[in-house]
This record gives structure tokens, C-alpha cells and sequence, in this order.
DNA sequence: ATAATGAATGTAAGCGGTTTCATAAAGGAG
DNA sequence: CTCCTTTATGAAACCGCTTACATTCATTAT
């Protein structure tokens, strides 16, 4: 099959020290031995076995710095079932498997020594982020896309998850479906709110949505606004969890029933989803795999394979629960 | 740091032969033994190094089928520089360097004795996926995208280089900005639109779109609709170049000035597109390392990484020509 | 002429696993 | 009580590559 550097050596009538030396071009080589060399790499169409060169390089330790605002930061030490608390289980757990050492810092704390980094969650800056990316290392964002930066990150597909969610309703001959959403800034929220849009409008199904603020402390004002403006709906679909619950204690308040007058759909898959009564349908985020393959990015850039920037979504996946028939 | 299979075997008190069989469950090992053995893996936080095992295991050669529909599979090996032949050479040169067989076919004459598949194109058809997939092997689609089959995926990024595209032509003091796109049932041209809507929603611009056909034949008369419908804009968006091309030629022959008097902004970068006159700005598909990277997370997969599905978005590279101002 | 220096190459020891083969102990059959 | 098979374990080779160290040969300085 593919050949190895036994058989370049051997063509080339050399050690495999020497052809090593040639591919990596280090140590001493006469431009003769080179030429030879070089000569039977072509001839065989040899090609390094990264994993072989990899393992070589003593599994090469490297480090990485885990990067968060001080919100994000504080949460994950302390709370076990917090959101990045789960990313981050992800990450270190990817990273002792690869040997990659972790350290965790404050953006403001961070200094330019380490040899990867990974951003995580959306409290950090735009300009952080170009600062950072001066200092020429690899960098994943996780949990975050910044349009128009070409920086490579890992998000949860709200689009693809929307869509999926939203064709279930309608599957099962719901037409009036709202949206309720969080600021569009927010490329979380946005996603979502486009994925609603599309799957609406691939059913020829008139979209209709509601913004609720950032904590979600509107609410009641705004079921309210929806029942004036737009009268009863078959289901309501929250952009996040929290928003979803808060909506549903609200339409209970009016005496709807859930699901039977109104399913409500989430997004997240939080805790209090499936405690919560009647318990919320939700799309649910990979916490865990958002940080491992988050750590996986990093760790190919940082084996040097010279990668086109990605953005990477994971899919979600839909739980069916009770707030929806 | 982290230890490895000497450590596991020195604390157990046994040979790294006896650790490797309890690990990967295969001979004969006595209860006591094995209860020793995970005992001290537990105690040492002990994971495998991927790398080391896949090298020791002869680095596998796998055999990967590459499957796509008649046209483009006629088109790989005929036209250089068409843009699934340099997909797949991103694709067979990462599959030379990590040791994968690479067989091409289509996707009737494709059999099920493969390790590995990559789907190129969008020939491919839903149904055919769903059913590769009972086969329980690692598939990914290269350059398709079908929403809610969460199956791993590798496309080229239209809605952040819409976004990136279209920002620049607002910058330039643009307002009046249409796109003409294709079917939005094609995946790639209505992620390009929605980027489109996106930048110009953000920027409170009014977005206006029309479609054109899947050859883009209907290209005169949807000008002189354009014209006649939303007036004189100040710049177009096509959403492949083919198309923003033969707008270029109608509004040419219409006696406008490009890029006086109106820009025109393509998505691709085909090889004509720096060739005509003027030039055209556009946003470029890196082919090559769709293929690679495509390549890359079938490798992965292969390496049984349980891993969660992704979708892939390889960012655009904006190229500023002379179709714009 | 001789020692010291530097260039060019080879030998062999890892890197962290897997696996073949050998060996030993424990049963079961005759 | 032997002989053979099964079970359990370890020693060592190997996967493809890098690299420290050893060796050789040609220069150059003394």
C-alpha cells in the first residue's frame, strides 16, 4: 500500500535518520544525499504518518488556556450542572486524553504564554478576540460566532434545531406557531429565530415573533401583547428554555391548558425542563461534546495541520416531553 | 502529567500486556486481575493515547468509498479545474498522508464494504442517505446540507460570507442592494440569502430579492423586472458568480456602467471570474479544504472517536475585484 | 604531522500502545 | 499419576517516525 520512511530510506539507499532529517530539514545533509532523497519521496509518493510523527514527538505536552468572562468563570467551579461547567468537563476530559494541559483564567487576567486558547462563552469581546488573534496561535471560540471574523468555533446548530423542532409541531397539525425570542444580537437567539422562520415558511406558514428582553422579566406583558395582537396561538416557541417555562406559568396563569390549548416547544434542555409541570419539550444542546470537540479543534491546529478556519455546529436533539401534544 | 499504560501496569502490580487486554477486552484475563487493573486505571485517571493505539494497531489501512451522482463523478477525473476535482483532491490527499484507500463510485454501483463514506454533491439523494445509514458506518456529506438528518456534514459557509460581502458593499456607502438568487431549496443558495437578509437587516436596510432558475437562463427577463419593479440598485448580489456574471452582461447591454453605476458582488470564485471584464468581486469557496477537512472528519470518525455530528462551515474569503466600487 | 573541529551519516533507543509467542498453572481425561 | 487442553500472564517485537549519540571522513589550525 502507502509506503513508509523504511522504503524511501531504502530506495534512496540511506537510514531513515537521514530521511528524516531531509523531511524535516534539520541537521546536516549533503546537497547529493538530499537530492537522492527528496528523488525517492517522489518517486514512492511517500507522505508522513502524522500519527507515527506525533507519537514520536514524545505526545508533545501542550498548553492551553481556557478563557471566560468572570460570570462564566465563577459558575464552573462551583455549580456541577451549570451550562459551562458540563462544556468544560468536555474540554478537560478531551484534554488529558491528548495531553494537553489546561489552565483557566479571566479574560483580563490572560497572558500571551500558552499555545492554544480557547474562548469561552459570549462575555467575551470582539476586540479581546482580535487582540488575541495578533499573537498568531491557534484559537476556538466556544459557544460563540462572531460573523465576519473567520475564527474558528464551536456553537450548538439553533438553526438546524429550530427547524427540526418546529416541523414536529406542524407534523402534528399545529399552524399557528409563534415565536418567542431573545435579543437577535445574540447569535444564539438568531440562529434559532432563523431556523423558526424557515421551517414556517418551507410550510407556507405565516411567521410571527416576539422579542422578550434579555433576563426574560417581560413576560407577562408580552403573552399579553401576543394574545391581543395575535390571538391564540397552537404553540409557542421559546429561543431558550427559561423563557419557555416563564412563558408557560404565564398562559397557565390565563387558565390555558398546556398542552392542551397551547404546546410550548424550548430550546436547551436545562434541568428545570424536565422537572418542571407539565414537563418541556425541548431541543437539547450537547454540553459535554461542545467542549470536546471545542478541545478537538484546538488540538488539530495546534498538531500544525494547516486548517481552513470552520465554524462547527453539533446538531441538537429533540425531546419530546409533555408540553406538547 | 498524565500517565500511561507502564504506570497503569506498575501500580497494578501486571505487564502492559495484561493492562492492553483488560482495556480492549480481548483474551483471557482473571477477575482478580482485571478488578486490580481498573482499580489502578480509576486511581490514575488513566485514558489511552489515541495516537499510540492507532499506530500500534499497523495504522489501519481503512478503505473509503467516495460516492457522488453521475455528473459530477464524470466531471472529477475530466475538467482540472472544476469544482468537484479539486474537492477531491483535497480529499485524496488527506487520505494518502493518514493511510485511507479511496474508491470512487456511484451511487448505484455503490457497495456496502466500506469503512468509511463521503458523499459528494448534491446529487445525492435524501432517501439513499437514510439508507447508507442502517449500515451504521461513518458517513459525511461534502458540500450538502439537509436539515434535521443530523448527519456529519462539511459545507461551505454562504451565510457568514454573505454577511462579510455584503457589509463591505455597505461600507462603500451602498443602500440600494438586491440579491438574485437561486432556488432556496438548494441548501447553499439559501444560506447565502440568508446572510444577505441578515446584513441588511441589521444595518436597517430594506432587503429585495429575486429568484432566478436553476441554469439561470431567465436572467434578461428578470432584470427588466428588476429594473422596472425596484428601479435603478446600487448593487447586486448574485449568489453564485455564474449568475451575478450574467446579470453583469445584461446590465451591461442595458448601457449601465459596472461599477459605476452599479456593483456587482458573485459567491464562488469560478475560474472566470477574474478573467471577465471588469473583473469580478466575489466571495471564494476554498474547494481544496472542503475536501481535506471533509476528509479529516471522516478520519475521525473512523478512529472511532464517538463523536457528536457536526456540521462543518469552511469560512469564504472575500476578493475585492473591479465589479465593485 | 597531529590534534581538533565540523560535516555527513548511521545505529539504536524511545514514543505509548498492541499482539505474537512462550511459559506456567490449573483442570479434565484416560 | 501422566498427558493434554484451557486459562492466565509476561517478555519482547513491532507500528512509523524522531533524535541523542556514535562514527567516519574531510578540513583546518597548530
Amino acid at each position: 500500500m502507502s509506503s513508509n520512511l523504511k522504503d524511501v530510506a531504502k530506495l534512496a539507499g540511506v537510514s531513515t535518520a537521514t530521511v528524516s532529517r531531509v523531511i524535516n530539514n534539520k541537521g546536516y545533509i549533503s546537497k547529493k544525499t538530499k537530492r537522492k532523497v527528496i528523488k525517492a519521496i517522489s518517486e514512492l509518493n511517500y507522505l508522513p504518518a502524522k500519527t507515527a510523527r506525533f507519537l514520536a514527538k514524545k505526545g508533545q505536552t501542550h498548553n492551553i488556556a481556557i478563557i471566560s468572562g468572570e460570570r462564566v468563570l465563577d459558575s464552573i467551579f462551583s455549580h456541577p450542572d451549570e451550562f459551562y461547567t458540563v462544556v468544560v468537563k468536555g474540554i478537560t476530559d478531551f484534554a488529558k486524553k491528548h495531553r494537553l494541559n489546561t489552565h483557566f483564567m479571566k479574560m483580563e487576567e490572560a497572558e500571551y504564554i500558552y499555545d492554544g486558547y480557547l474562548l469561552l462563552g459570549g462575555e467575551i469581546t470582539d476586540n479581546y478576540i482580535k487582540e488575541l488573534k495578533t499573537t498568531q496561535k491557534p484559537i476556538a471560540l466556544v459557544d460563540q460566532y462572531i460573523p465576519g471574523l473567520k475564527i474558528d468555533c464551536v456553537v450548538s446548530d439553533g438553526y438546524d434545531g429550530a427547524i427540526y423542532g418546529i416541523e414536529n409541531l406542524i407534523q402534528k397539525g399545529l399552524r399557528k406557531i409563534v415565536a418567542l425570542h431573545g435579543p437577535l444580537s445574540h447569535f444564539g437567539f438568531k440562529d434559532r429565530y432563523d431556523g423558526y422562520i424557515a421551517a414556517m415558511e418551507k410550510h407556507g406558514l405565516l411567521p410571527k415573533t416576539y422579542e422578550y428582553d434579555e433576563i426574560g422579566n417581560n413576560m407577562s406583558a408580552l403573552i399579553d401583547l401576543l394574545l391581543k395582537t395575535y390571538g391564540k396561538p397552537d404553540a409557542i416557541f421559546g429561543t431558550n428554555d427559561t423563557a419557555a417555562i416563564r412563558a408557560m406559568e404565564e398562559l397557565k396563569n390565563r387558565k390555558f391548558k398546556v398542552p392542551e390549548d397551547i404546546s410550548i416547544l424550548g430550546f436547551d434542555d436545562i434541568v428545570s425542563a424536565s422537572t418542571v409541570t407539565p414537563s418541556l419539550t425541548t431541543l437539547k444542546i450537547f454540553k459535554y461534546e461542545l467542549g470536546s470537540v471545542a478541545a478537538r479543534r484546538l488540538f488539530t491546529l495546534l498538531m500544525g495541520e494547516e486548517e481552513h478556519p470552520t465554524k462547527t455546529s453539533l446538531f441538537t436533539h429533540f425531546i419530546k416531553r409533555d408540553s406538547t401534544i
